[in-house]
DNA sequence: GTGAAAGCGCTAACAA
DNA sequence: TTGTTAGCGCTTTCAC
């Protein structure tokens, strides 16, 4: 294999030289330059990098740490991630942890056991304090979730991310605006300063502007990562519940849980029960009815995740918060309220 | 960042001594290598993996290639891989192309850029050639499918799968034994090499020994990574053939989509039409009615891959060919076909 | 504009 | 059993 000494001697130039032309420095003659470039072209050169890493003391390494893998909502992202690294010269080095393990620890021994410029996290808490941050010795943006229950600095950190409470009052609304009042929630946890409260919260709020009280008997806590436990905890509420004519699902695949439930317990939907989620996953295209959810715009997440980070390495840019927004996308799941309930 | 210098002199050592430590050569006194393990946890010595990998001239690096990287059956196996790399000290760098794209030439171009130590490929073609089998310049282990369409030698390569043909076999059995002859079968291509064929012949195969004519109009070539698309092949399908009691999907997304498509159609699951996959996705769980699928052990495959491979790797091990058989999930989408249709 | 040389952290002869 | 040293491929002063 090839390597900048060989391109040297083959061109009667220094390894400084060819060095200098690889990477583009300005204080080559046009002539030298050329010879160069066409003998790494002839001889086949492929930069070594752990070399180059070694020279640089740094790597070319950005982490993706993802919480919940199982979860098929982040795969897109992942997707978009890898997809953008390559595109920016970096090496996206995948790390999947389960749902219930530490981010920031796993983040950390990764940023030094893999040496990596920054950090890019799929589904965290929401929650960090100081010390979470300067653990992980890197800059680092938290994508799909921002920091509202830490105490973090905005400059402290860069996000990617919806409005989570916001996205959830318009979700619910929109089975308000259907006559709906009797409204259960499915989540991980109320109070768990996740996804799951802001989105809770987000519930909340638009309970109390149409003046329907909070009913804690429609507060679901499930498990989003096991849809088996998921299904029977649904199925409970269901039945324990039978004035429920509408839930609202925080993840496309609590929704997909629920409709199965619905159907088990021989209700249908949306004429008995209507269901709205937030998500967009491929699958949920596909479940009969279609479901109504508010898709996040997976593929963007991704690209912005690593073009801030990316713009914070390679340029001093400050850290930056992007919100994103969810789009509407209608199917079946969600009808006005039947008049029995009505009464 | 403490290196082994930094070790060295604290413990009044070499540096080959460190290296030698913390390589777990034999020829050092026990005094020695404990007093230099101390020092290295106590000075929170990380090893430098660039300089050992440009001392070694090699990486730790084995890439995953996924083709088609919207299939949900592959993330479980993307998990699993990246998990058993971890575990035996390497780095899993993943690769993420489009279900088109040729994973021979991105997964060549990968082991140069990148350096790499071995290949793992998921959702590949059927039919390397030995200029394919050369082209990657490291072992490699095919996951998910084998080399029956081309002609490699076994020991040229490693995979991972299972019998597609005598799975699609025993899934389609099951359709005639419950009385099912106009059974449709949906796949990418009917002749593409591939996964498809395969499992195709397996159909044909079922269908042979009982009797019944190949009927060219109950084959449904359509695109298993685009559900909207393959949406609309099947219903053109259920509508062009009324006579269609039963559908064999070749993945659990293809299933899904043709449950969508019967409903669509206005016809009921499994009364008018059953159907069977080879899959085992978390989310066909949820259908309803629950998908009935041949489930592939996922997480089993992807630890095999890696075993495989490092075991090449390590020990110069000869390429081995693993299959795996699958587990029948019963659901409720096949039921007996019904009289009206027996006629 | 170009070259010589040092050094990044580590491994592996080779000596002792 | 341990130390000395060269060298992996590259970048970057510092001279010229």
């Amino acid at each position: 294999m090839a390597t900048i000494k060989d391109i040297a001697s083959y061109c009667n130039v220094a390894v400084s030289t060819v060095s200098r032309v690889l990477n583009n420095h300005p204080d080559v003659s046009a002539d030298t330059r050329e010879k160069v470039l066409e003998a790494a072209r002839r001889l086949h050169y492929v930069p070594n990098n752990s070399a180059r890493d070694l020279a640089l003391q740094q790597t070319d390494s950005i982490g993706l740490v993802v919480r919940g893998a199982e979860n098929p909502f982040f795969m897109p992202i992942i997707r978009a991630v890898e997809k953008s690294c390559e595109e920016k010269g970096y090496t996206m080095v995948l790390h999947q942890i389960s749902a219930d393990a530490d981010e920031v620890e796993e983040g950390a021994r990764l940023v030094t056991s893999k040496r990596l410029k920054g950090l890019i996290l799929l589904g965290g808490r929401y929650d960090y304090t100081h010390e979470d941050a300067s653990a992980f010795g890197a800059p680092f943006v938290c994508c799909t979730y921002t920091n509202h229950f830490g105490d973090l600095d905005l400059d402290a950190y860069s996000s990617v991310s919806i409005d989570d409470k916001a996205e959830a009052c318009r979700a619910v609304k929109m089975l308000i605006d259907k006559g709906h009042t009797k409204i259960a929630i499915l989540l991980d946890a109320a109070r768990d300063r996740s996804v799951s409260e802001r989105r809770f919260r987000g519930y909340c709020e638009a309970l109390a502007e149409a003046g329907i009280p909070l009913d804690e008997g429609l507060v679901c806590e499930t498990v989003d990562d096991d849809m088996e436990s998921a299904l029977e905890r649904i199925e409970s509420l269901i039945v324990e519940r039978p004035d429920i004519t509408a839930i609202f699902a925080i993840t496309d695949t609590l929704a997909i849980a629920a409709m199965k439930a619905v159907d088990n317990a021989g209700r249908s939907i949306p004429s008995d029960i209507s269901i709205i989620s937030i998500g967009g996953i491929a699958m949920s295209l596909c479940t009969t009815p279609t479901l109504t959810t508010l898709a996040q715009p997976q593929a963007l997440i991704g690209e912005k995740a690593v073009e801030i980070l990316v713009d914070v390495l390679e340029k001093a840019a400050p850290n930056s918060h992007i919100r994103l927004e969810t789009t509407l996308r209608p199917g079946g799941t969600v009808g006005q309220v039947h008049s029995g309930d009505l009464a």
